[in-house]
DNA sequence: CGACACCTTGAAACCCCTCAACGACTGTGG
DNA sequence: CCACAGTCGTTGAGGGGTTTCAAGGTGTCG
């Protein structure tokens, strides 16, 4: 249960939701620039975790007076809005994501997806970055068996779109990759 | 692609994103009480659509000068913040659900969560309400097929949990229900 | 009465999961 | 220095939940 907000400046950190039979379902990761822990202010009782997933360097949002702050502060009140929105609409793209996608695809759309937000930021170049995740965790947030998960890298390594070794994802073919995911980047870009 | 903003007064209506091979994924209904376009007025250009499912009451909210408006109008602003994390809090829940639920778990979460929505702004007493939806809207939701969906709803018939006939569901056993599908209503809660 | 949308059911195929095992690597204590 | 445990990645075999394909049934509307 998170009570404090913050602002990412540098690492990887994710929010997940633990589920009673010891598994769990990571519905975000936290890149630079991001927010981390904002929906925890305003809803209230919410079952979900924020774990760090590196090193992180971040700035407190001071959450108790946040709302109020908000009259006073038009500035922030709108960066507030203009993350939640932002999160809003990866949400929907997960959820998509994991509701129509097969492994396959869905694998390739996360990995283009974290990619694209970490070169925008200036955190990579666009085809390759470094990935502090395991193969458990990329799982968790796909919602497949890391078991699984595993078979679909080696076909997409062997298929030389994409690999993931030592922490190093490198995307080998983007114009491939784009095509088997339909990924569409509008999904990350504000107004 | 939607440019507008409305505040949902009665009736229904769905956001989802159209695939290119002609399926669907529904990733929010939208009830009475809740804002409906809000994320395409911020992230630009996102492949998403909303439909009304049944004749349906709104309000303009003032697009184009919304954010401008902000401030000058802090209250629209919280208001617009409440419902943005609310939004995020569902999502959320709604990736939980497709990814780490079996069909039987998912289909009886969503059916409690839309009830407890409805009954939340008065709509609907808490063991049954209307339901606009078809089984393709709902497999849709879901992440499942139509078919599928059927032979899940008749499990749950069969084992006397609920019912969805002639448009009407009916929560025949609360207790069993929130036990099989793990259903926490704190993330529907704002502070 | 035909067209259409929606619900329902059966049978077979498939994707992914579960269970199980092993290798590589890391850190730790004897 | 080596035995040991622990995490992470990898692979195989079998089973199961869900999909796909196909068909029929009901009700509504022109």
């Amino acid at each position: 249960p998170v009570q404090q907000a913050y602002v990412l400046h540098e690492g990887w950190a994710c929010s997940y939701r633990q589920m009673s039979d010891g598994s769990r379902q990571i519905f975000d990761f936290r890149l630079p620039g991001d927010f981390v822990g904002l929906m925890g202010l305003m809803v209230d009782g919410v079952n979900y975790n924020v774990v760090a997933l590196t090193d992180v360097v971040v700035s407190e949002v001071n959450a108790s007076k946040l709302v109020s702050t908000f009259r006073q502060s038009p500035m922030l009140a709108e960066g507030v809005l203009w993350s939640l929105s932002g999160d809003n609409a990866i949400l929907a793209e997960h959820i998509v994501n994991i509701g129509r996608r097969g492994a396959l695809e869905r694998t390739a759309h996360l990995m283009i997806e974290i990619g694209y937000r970490l070169n925008r930021v200036g955190f990579a170049p666009a085809d390759r970055y470094e990935c502090p995740l395991t193969q458990k965790d990329l799982a968790e947030a796909l919602g497949i068996t890391h078991v699984h998960l595993n078979r679909v890298l080696r076909q997409l390594r062997e298929e030389e779109m994409l690999s993931f070794n030592d922490h190093i994802v490198t995307l080998h073919d983007m114009p491939a990759l784009t095509r088997l995911a339909e990924f569409e980047p509008a999904y990350l870009n504000n107004r």
